[in-house]
DNA sequence: TTAAATGCAAAAAATTTGCAGACGT
DNA sequence: ACGTCTGCAAATTTTTTGCATTTAA
């Protein structure tokens, strides 16, 4: 089980690694991306007796703590993944799927520029292209 | 006034141009970006009796002929704004508050080779800079 | 004149909160 | 044993809907 990385995560971040929160992270991984409700539906038929608000709250938790980051769409419920390194997001308008992709570094450093023209404090950059998947057209 | 081009404009898309319609696109135009609220706070100032479910209503109607943009954000409520080429946003993880910047050529190219690659049909790309702006820090 | 839009109030959906009991450490 | 976490139910917030009336064209 690679569930011993998550319980390894949620230590180190001092958060107690209750068999719900291995389920939503592991829901939130095997998924890749997903919204809230989508969450409770697979964590549910792991952890049958799982509450809504008991997802909502770590969903909540594992944002603060950077474990996760929120995937805001168009048109769509947020979406969580879990954080890895800069990259960006082809999302369906159609189905709501979301793929990740590579970021090249020229864009990196482009908006990186950009941020510094309008005296921004540059944090992190999303870039979302929105199109249409090859399983729905 | 130059209430009369988004008169022409609402004309153009076959919506009546009411007074309430009128007020909420001048109030995003003026605020560039706003939420619900926002534009709600900001119509009632001139149009005392609009309600909250007009606002929603025309916001959606606007968003479906494509007059208006949604720009959906990582911790705030979605924002909308008047359609118009394409660009990236400087949003401002403190206040929320965004800021349009122009995006290069490099860019809109590298998106649409990254959907191809993935057999995407691109439609648009989305370019949010998070940080913090010069007001907030 | 007429189809579409408004505003209200009510309904539905989404999210948050409080708290007693359960559980991880 | 302690403090955190869970699940429930209730509260709150956000968004949508139905409908009688008004209004733009």
């Amino acid at each position: 089980m690679q569930n011993s990385k998550n319980l390894e995560l949620l230590k180190e971040y001092n958060l107690k690694a209750t068999p719900q929160r291995l389920e939503i992270l592991s829901a939130i991984e095997s998924l890749g991306h997903a919204n809230i409700d989508e969450v409770y539906e697979v964590t549910k038929k792991r952890q049958s007796t799982i509450s809504l608000a008991t997802v909502y709250k770590n969903i909540t938790a594992l944002l603060e703590k950077n474990l996760l980051k929120e995937v805001a769409l168009n048109n769509f419920k947020s979406k969580y993944e879990i954080s890895k390194h800069s990259h960006s997001h082809l999302v369906c308008k159609e189905c709501g799927s979301v793929v990740d992709v590579d970021l090249n570094d020229s864009i990196c450093q482009s908006s990186k520029a950009m941020a510094k023209d309008k005296l921004f404090d540059f944090k992190e950059l999303e870039l979302n292209i929105y199109g249409v998947c090859s399983k729905c057209k």
